[in-house]
DNA sequence: TTCGCGCCGTGACATTTGTCAGGGGTGGGG
DNA sequence: CCCCACCCCTGACAAATGTCACGGCGCGAA
């Protein structure tokens, strides 16, 4: 028999992260070799222990994983990506394949699948859930534009227009025209409503 | 040696079900003999199986765990509870205490304290965060209303003032009413921030 | 019983929000 | 080159939102 393959798994719950690392190295040809909580925190630990395939997930503190498989694919570009998230967000997807993932899983596929999913992206093959992907495509890529965007994070949290302003640099009325026209590309009726809906698209990703 | 203990596993997401599974199953004393994907199918799963130990995840389809752990506890009296996390709300502490759960984990704790807080709890003994206790503590119970609590519930997806009062069949005025006394109540400046502010303390749990 | 409190409603008011029509600036592609 | 998209701003307007004062109902506690 060969190798085992050499896995990182990057979540930022302690628990579930042991808890696939548990699962996991039931399989004899899967071992994990490096754990980690924190997106930033994957490049280095990936130098550190050259791991075949890194599972990360999308939400994470310091640098989401979407912005992590970028940064591990451009510094071990051996190391496959395989993306395991909460939220089957049409966007992360996208997101995700244009970063250079390999494969992406959410967390409601049944647990026997994931090794396969392990060893079909070592393998060099792409896993995606045919459902998201199909979501994905039919949901196409964000309508919004960068300032959209960033007015819309900024909202999240709902403070008015005022707060926005200042926490841009912007006047007031260009933080209204921004929102409308977000409201307007989302179909939202609401500032609140089109936070969510670009939210659930996975349209807000970043900072 | 005894028995081992017998557990049951609820959590909406199957990956991380099996993979919490396969880490508790690493303990010789400990055997998982139920899983279940949904509130609402603890109880008839808990009568077939007869756990002695139930984790139930907070956030589940059907019924919320909290109802869930509360349903458990009239069912099956003999059944200890250990309710598992993902947010340490300070205001879901409080209700799963008040629903009978006999411990509360959050999902960023270390992997390897949840086989000991299940033989805490199968020993009769509370296991508590304190961290989150301390807060729950100062953070203290709801100050909303049930009224103000299913206003704010309802302006989750962010509509307008015609559609809550459509749906709660209420007037608008008296809509806007309940959304000013939630504002005020939470320090909110919006009805977008109180919304946060509310969710954030587990102020809006149940429909 | 009276009091307080939650609940429901009304009406009026100031503020905020969303929309629209402008204007000017930059930079890339036809 | 012009056009177009994006960006920033202004000003004005209608609509929605948040606030306040008010009255009425039911209920449990003092």
């Amino acid at each position: 028999m060969t190798e085992p393959i050499k896995l990182l798994l990057a979540d930022d719950q302690a628990l579930v992260r042991g808890a696939l690392a548990a699962l996991l190295s039931l399989e004899p040809d899967l071992t994990v070799v490096a754990e980690v909580g924190r997106g930033d925190e994957v490049v280095a630990e990936a130098r550190r222990t050259d791991p075949d395939v890194a599972l990360l997930d999308v939400e994470m503190p310091g640098l989401d994983g979407i912005a992590a498989a970028a940064a591990l694919r451009a510094a071990l570009p051996a190391c496959r990506v395989l993306m395991v998230t909460t939220f089957g967000r049409p966007g992360y997807l996208r997101r995700a394949m244009e970063a250079g993932a390999n494969g992406f899983v959410v967390k409601d596929t049944p647990a026997r699948q994931l090794a396969e999913a392990v060893r079909r992206v070592h393998a060099g093959l792409r896993v995606v859930d045919p459902t998201l992907a199909a979501e994905t495509l039919a949901t196409g890529a964000s309508p919004l534009t960068e300032r959209e965007t960033g007015v819309l994070r900024a909202a999240r949290d709902g403070g008015t227009v005022a707060d926005l302003a200042g926490a841009l640099h912007l006047s007031e009325g260009t933080v209204r025209n921004h929102l409308s026209a977000a409201i307007g590309k989302t179909g939202a009726r609401n500032r609140a409503e089109a936070v969510r809906i670009a939210e659930q698209n996975g349209w807000l990703l970043g900072d």
